[in-house]
DNA sequence: GTGAAAGCGCTAACAG
DNA sequence: CTGTTAGCGCTTTCAC
């Protein structure tokens, strides 16, 4: 079962397990005669090197952990995808992490894998700020959906997002909007809220916050009857599933979308082109976050803790049925 | 940045190497008071073990690999969730692979990663049989969504889930059908076929094969078309995307359903819930099935090559607004 | 250009 | 119960 190693090739080829290794990994160092009988031998015997040997004394291992707080969430499926691809190119590995929502999971997961792997892909990391600098010494990390400073970090443009949203309703006739927010220690929660808060304020629209809501659809139930309870004309919801979920409560009270209320969702998932109406979101590339993510890590050694970059991604907003003008 | 290693703690603490590591993997072996001692010191001083050297000479990893044949299907993500849920359990960890789409590939990365891990999980597979029966000999592989006699694999039960799909048209008065194939190298495209013929054969319908289409929502028009051509009252699309884009043709062709047409679709994927009308499809606990696979794999040591386990989960059909009565 | 030998971090005999 | 020692498969000096 344990595959050939270096030992079998070298004496089936008559060499030395030196010559071997060279043949593979600095292939200018060996003869070309030897060279092509080396690597003849090895297919022949189905020879492949064993990575965990070849990281054991590099301390290279050709892996980055990518670490994600909700793997349920579809959304995250996007990052995952860009990861895995941009990952695939170098000829690296993607581990795949699901910390269950639970900063202690997380943390322990970290821990344990950090010896194993080159770098970490943290997205929309649960941990306190302390606990990523920790981690941070350790390895090099990329914060995805969230940002420190001092960390490399990939997000969408969220302030020049919400500002659009904003401008958006308001030529839409909207004078408010009620923002159903997503997690306490979502950080993104927060920085939508406040683009939202501020974009608004600029604009003279009045904004308001009610939540939290875990953002699921079963949850849009409670946050559509907030929303109508607070008596708005435009509910722009913590991501798409929710939205989703506001909008099917919305119909079940006989609510019209967009009609009687405008709703904006965040993500703009798969799901958010085929409802009805369909949901209007704020969406980006997502597969490119979780590329420019990987490109961050791998690039991890040539910089300093000092600049650290903070990549910044364009976001879209996707405009379908689920807003229109205010009755 | 290379973490202390057992020789550190074992200074710091004034014992062997070999009495850490005992501390560590038999704990019964070492008196309480070295083994407290030992644990202080190397939490104090951060101490990791590195999974590299001790898979080096135990040849277990700790980590299941799992290749996806398209990792842009959405369908698949679920599968994913499910075994890395399971793997998580075991404190395994799981492995993320995209072929996309390329037998080449696939192959390519399972040689590369297979002297690195436990075992495989192939879901729908590309490979030619012959090929994963060479895997087989290095490695437990466990097949997702494919079958192959002599090889341990988890699938939902088509055939009676095509029977459901069959007898639920036919009591709407449908009198035939027309399956929208999926790609040639897909077992579960052929497999699907089978079920769907015979089912149909055994209630006097008429069943018709039109494709290969790529199931994606973009390959849903000429699908379409194809059906409408086809003159047919019921369509059966090889998965919900293909579905979707299906629908989406239709209606813009004028044609409603399902009072023209209806369609069924397979995998229940969340947008089948949230499009209009919603989709009537063949789904399944997806994420079982990727937790069934981890399962299998990880107790693949207990079995000989002459009993490999043939997991088949029940499949549901979930009724929604896409199917109705032949006019 | 190639071989011999040391050692990456850890565990598993084997002593004591 | 604990220390000594020999590798796991590979790369990397250091000689030749």
């Amino acid at each position: 079962m344990p595959g050939p190693t270096i030992y079998d090739v070298a004496t089936a080829a008559g060499v030395a397990t030196s010559t071997v290794s060279r043949a593979f990994s600095t292939p200018g160092r060996v003869s070309a005669a030897t060279r092509e009988k080396v690597l003849a031998v090895a297919a022949e015997l189905g020879y492949q090197p064993n990575p965990h040997a070849r990281a054991l004394l590099s301390g290279k291992h050709h892996t980055v952990a990518m670490v994600v707080s909700d793997i349920t969430n579809p959304h995250y499926f996007e990052l995952i995808r860009g990861a895995e691809m941009r990952a695939r190119v170098s000829e690296y590995t993607l581990l795949l992490v699901n910390a269950e929502e639970s900063p202690r999971v997380e943390w322990e997961q970290i821990q344990r894998l950090a010896p194993a792997v080159d770098g970490f892909l943290l997205a929309a990391s649960r941990l306190p700020d302390e606990n990523l600098r920790q981690i941070a010494v350790q390895r090099p990390i990329v914060l995805m959906s969230r940002e420190l400073p001092g960390l490399a970090s990939v997000v969408l443009d969220h302030v020049e997002g919400c500002r659009q949203i904003v401008a958006h309703l308001s030529s839409l006739g909207h004078r408010d909007l009620v923002y159903l927010a997503g997690p306490r220690n979502s950080w993104m929660a927060g920085t939508r809220w406040a683009a939202l808060k501020a974009a608004a304020d600029q604009v003279g629209l009045t904004a308001r916050r009610i939540g939290p809501f875990t953002p699921k659809v079963s949850q849009g139930g409670a946050a559509a009857d907030g929303a109508v309870n607070a008596g708005t004309t435009a509910v722009v919801a913590h991501n798409d599933l929710l939205a989703i979920g506001v909008m099917q409560r919305l119909a079940q009270r006989g609510l019209r979308v967009p009609e009687d209320i405008s709703v904006v969702g965040f993500d703009d998932i798969f799901a958010a082109d085929v409802c009805t109406p369909g949901l209007t979101t704020l969406g980006g590339a997502h597969a490119d976050l979780g590329r420019a993510a990987v490109e961050l890590l791998l690039t991890a050694g040539t910089r300093g803790p000092d600049d650290q970059p903070r990549v910044l991604l364009p976001t879209e907003l996707v405009l379908r049925g689920s807003t229109g003008p205010v009755a």
